[in-house]
RNA sequence: GCCGUUGUAGCUUAGCUGGUAGAGCACUCGGCUGUUAACCGAGCGGUCGUCGGUCCGAAUCCGACCAACGGCGCCA
C-alpha cells in the first residue's frame, strides 16, 4: 500500500499502484465513473469503466456514495483534466464499506457542523486545522527541549486555586471534593528546584461562564517556569518561543495554511524582537489613537483588538499596576504599585495569548499579598514552602495554544482552532 | 451573570398585512465515454423547536419554556 501523495509524481507514471482511502467524490459520465479518492496525505482521482474491469464490477463502483471506504489497484498517468493531475485506471479493488448517505454536504450551518465535528475532521479544511495544531504543538515541545528544559507532568485534579476559587471545576472524590486544575503554574514552581528549566503541556479549565470567541472550558495550556530568570529575561525566552512555532508552521505547513486563505506572507515577517510597551505608556498611546481607556483601567476585547491593529507583530505590555493582576506577581522594587509582568497580544486583533512575569520569592511578602486577596495560607503550604528553603529569583509564563494556533491560522473563532471543543453549552460530540 | 438573534425535509433555505408548505443539495432510478461542488429528467422526503392562547382558520399574531448561535464582563 502507498500514500496518494507518494504516487503523485512522474516517475510513478505507468506504474500499478495500489491505494486506500474514502470517496471524496463520485460523478458518472456516459459508461465512466470518476471516484476523487482522498487519504491523510491527498487525493487523486481513480477512473472506473468497462474497459479495465468488469461490467458488474464497473456498476459497484458506480453506486459507491461520499466516504465510503474502499482499496484500489490500477496504472497511474498524467492527465491534466484530474484535480491533482494524475489518474489511476481501476483494475481491481475491494470495497470495505459502501455506507448510506454520509450526513455532510455542500450547503454548511455552524451549529450543525459542530454537532457532526466527529465527522467533519474528514473534510479538508480541518484536516488542514490538525495538521497545523499538530506542528504547533511539535514547535513547542521542541523548542523547550532544544534549549535545556525538562518536560514535566503537574496532576490536573487539585486542592488549590490558582486564578480565584469561582472558576473552578469541582468533582466528587471519595467524600471529599477536588478541583480540576485552572493552571500548572504554582506545580511548575516546584519542579524548579531540582531542574530549574521546566515546561508542560496541560488541559486547563476554567468554569468561568464565557461566551466569547476567544474561551473554552477546557483548553490545552502550555506553561514554563525558570529559575534565575527575570520579567526581562522570561520575554526574551517567550519571543524566541513564538518565532520557532510560527517559522515551522510555515516551513511544514505552507499548502495547509494556503488552504485555510491564511496570510502567509504576514506569518514569514513573524521574528523577534517583539515591541514591549509599559502599561502606562500603552494607556497614553490609547489616548493618543482616541480610545476611553486611563490609567488603572484593564484592557477590555474591544481594546486590544483597537490597540493590536496598531501592530504587524505580537506586541508585550508590561508592568500593569498590581491592582489589575492577582497575587503572586512580584512588584517592581523601582514602583511597587506596578508589577513585574507582562502580557502577549497577537496581533490582528486577536488579543492576549501569553500572561507571565517574574514571581514573589520572598516569603513575607507572599504570605502579605494571600492575606490580602483572603487566601487560607495553610491550603497553600507547600506553595509556601518554596519560599522557606532555598527561595530563588524565578519567572514564567501560561500560553493558551488554541487561542496561539487560532491565530497563526486566522480562524474566527477558537473553536474552529480545537478538534472538540468544550464550552459552556457544548460537551458533544 | 447581563444583552441580543435564530429555530420550516438529513443539510441550506423561501414562505408579504393569518387562508392549509415551495426550492436547491444529499439519496434512489433513468440518460450521457472526460467529469471537476458536472449536467439533464423523474422519484423519495415536512405532526413548520415544545406547550398553551387568540381566531371560522396559525409556519405566520401573543405568552411561557427549551435549544443553539452572537456579543459583553472574566481570562490563556
Amino acid at each position: 500500500m502507498q500514500n496518494i501523495k507518494d504516487v503523485l509524481n512522474l516517475e510513478s507514471v505507468g506504474k500499478t499502484v495500489h491505494l486506500r482511502g474514502w470517496v471524496y467524490r463520485i460523478r458518472t459520465s456516459g459508461k465512466l465513473t470518476f471516484i476523487i479518492l482522498r487519504d491523510s496525505s491527498g487525493m487523486v482521482q481513480l477512473l472506473s469503466s468497462a474497459r479495465s474491469l468488469k461490467e458488474d464490477e464497473h456498476k459497484e463502483l458506480s453506486s459507491l456514495v461520499i466516504e465510503s471506504s474502499m482499496e484500489a489497484t490500477g496504472v497511474i498517468r498524467e492527465d491534466k483534466r484530474a484535480v491533482t493531475g494524475y489518474e489511476v485506471e481501476l483494475s481491481s479493488y475491494k470495497i470495505y464499506q459502501r455506507n448510506d448517505n454520509f450526513p455532510i454536504s455542500r450547503d454548511l450551518g455552524e451549529e450543525f457542523l459542530l454537532d457532526n465535528r466527529h465527522l467533519w475532521l474528514r473534510s479538508r479544511e480541518f484536516s488542514a486545522v490538525l495538521k497545523i495544531r499538530s506542528t504547533i504543538f511539535k514547535a513547542f515541545t521542541d523548542f523547550y527541549y532544544e534549549n535545556g528544559f525538562y518536560q514535566v507532568q503537574p496532576p490536573i485534579m487539585v486542592s488549590t486555586a490558582t486564578e480565584g476559587g469561582s472558576t473552578l471545576f469541582k468533582v466528587p472524590f471519595f467524600g471529599d471534593e477536588v478541583s480540576l486544575s485552572q493552571s500548572s503554574q504554582f506545580y511548575l514552581e516546584t519542579f524548579i528546584f531540582s531542574l530549574e528549566k521546566v515546561f508542560t503541556i496541560a488541559p486547563s479549565f476554567r468554569a468561568e461562564k464565557s461566551r466569547t470567541r476567544r474561551h473554552l472550558t477546557e483548553y490545552w495550556h502550555a506553561e514554563a517556569e525558570v529559575a534565575w530568570v527575570d520579567n526581562e529575561g522570561m520575554m526574551e525566552i517567550e519571543e524566541r518561543m513564538i518565532e520557532y512555532v510560527v517559522s515551522s508552521v510555515v516551513r511544514e505547513n505552507e499548502e495547509e495554511l494556503r488552504l485555510l486563505g491564511r496570510d502567509v506572507e504576514f506569518l514569514k515577517n513573524i521574528k523577534a524582537p517583539f515591541p514591549r510597551i509599559r502599561y502606562g505608556r500603552l494607556m497614553e498611546m490609547a489616548q493618543e489613537w482616541g480610545l476611553n481607556l486611563k490609567y488603572g483601567d484593564d484592557l477590555g476585547a474591544d481594546e486590544e483588538r483597537e490597540i493590536t491593529v496598531h501592530f504587524d507583530k505580537p506586541v508585550f505590555v508590561t508592568h500593569y499596576p498590581s491592582s489589575l493582576k492577582t497575587f503572586y506577581h512580584r512588584p517592581d522594587p523601582d514602583n511597587p504599585d506596578e508589577i513585574l509582568c507582562h502580557d502577549l497580544l497577537a496581533p490582528e486583533g486577536y488579543g492576549e495569548i501569553i500572561g507571565g512575569g517574574e514571581r514573589i520569592w520572598d516569603l513575607d511578602l507572599l504570605k502579605k499579598r494571600m492575606v490580602d486577596y483572603n487566601l487560607n495560607t495553610e491550603d497553600y503550604y507547600w506553595y509556601l514552602d518554596l519560599r522557606k528553603y532555598g527561595s530563588i529569583p524565578h519567572s514564567g509564563f501560561g500560553l493558551g495554544l488554541d487561542r496561539l494556533a487560532m491565530w497563526i491560522m486566522h480562524l474566527d473563532n477558537i473553536r474552529e482552532a480545537i478538534p472538540f471543543p468544550r464550552t459552556i453549552r457544548r460537551t458533544k460530540p
